[in-house]
DNA sequence: ATTAGTTGTAAGTGATTACTCACTTTTTTA
DNA sequence: TAAAAAAGTGAGTAATCACTTACAACTAAT
């Protein structure tokens, strides 16, 4: 009846993310799930594989949210995908953020995942092809507000993120 | 000769950003600091008391920098004065920020600082001198954007920073 | 020179850590 | 249905954790 394993990912990803990875013990994690401590080293060998397979989880939603933007072509379209993409982060999906934000602060070995990369070179592209003329400093600057917002999203930080997504879109004329 | 105390702050914080505060033990902050570890317990009672320091620490210069930036009542001088400010981070001062980020992505009491209330303040109010008609959006779209700029300065991902930097100042035609 | 206060150390403390192992129970397959 | 495989448990494990304590060394003032 209950997925054992599934009960752990959600146990896990929750107390990472509330009280950190490296405070957040095999056993607490076992008994908020409802399983034994072993059952944790049963499917995943250790607790860096656990927190390596939420990641991953994470990442592989990204790379589908990111094809469907990246798919698009046509400059403005893609701009405001873009935007969109930033903004519209189905609230199931705070936890992924705000865990990947503490990894990142965390490991230094940290280097950009795959998706990251793609929506990158796609927003160089848009710039490049709008026919702005520092496009590459353009694309820099929308991609680390873009960024900034979604942190401030995640974390609650933001009341109005509709008018924050009108005046993103309007400071482009879009 | 040497001064220890400043031993054990200077190696904490260097370890707390590198490794993350719950990886760090305090044995290697002794070992790290060329002290015993008995000492770190002399000079800060705890182990959360030696972060909250290294956190007062920095907030304490924030808190100067803010009020730098706050003091200047013409808006477009201010607008100049609190880009400048996110951009002219002193590069000992990355770790405060690296750490900051990280507490912050962890503890979930986290609140704002009285430096950062204070010129998210002035934000507003210069965007109202300004007769910005959606002026608490605008400001909310700066700050944020502002801040994860800072977070990619901090983290070593923009390589010019420079560019950057004009390139806001041009958006808001100053 | 004696005292008093501070700074420092080494060797502990019990509690907690990630993880293992021998075992039982459930599910799948032949 | 029997056997094999997978899922699950509970009681361990050595190592490490933050922190304490008893004591020594240094510093400064009387």
């Amino acid at each position: 009846m209950i997925d054992r394993k599934e009960k752990i990912v959600q146990a896990s990803m929750q107390l990472f993310v509330e009280r950190g990875f490296h405070n957040t013990s095999t056993r607490i994690i076992a008994e908020e799930a409802g399983v034994s401590e072993g059952l944790i080293f049963r499917h995943f060998r250790s607790k860096d594989t656990l927190l390596h397979f939420l990641l991953q989880q994470g990442a592989d939603e990204m790379y589908q949210a990111v094809a469907e933007v990246i798919s698009e072509h046509e400059p403005k379209v893609f701009f405001s995908k873009l935007v969109d993409s930033f903004f519209d982060i189905p609230s199931d999906r705070f936890d992924y953020w705000r865990l990947r934000s503490q990894i990142q602060s965390i490991r230094t070995e940290w280097e950009s995942e795959e998706w990251e990369r793609y929506l990158r070179e796609g927003v160089l592209r848009m710039f490049k092809e709008m026919g702005f003329s520092k496009f590459e400093h353009e694309a820099e600057l929308l991609y680390q507000s873009l960024s900034g917002i979604r942190d401030g999203i995640v974390r609650g930080q933001i009341h109005e993120p509709e008018a924050l997504r009108e005046l993103v879109k309007k400071k482009y004329r879009l």
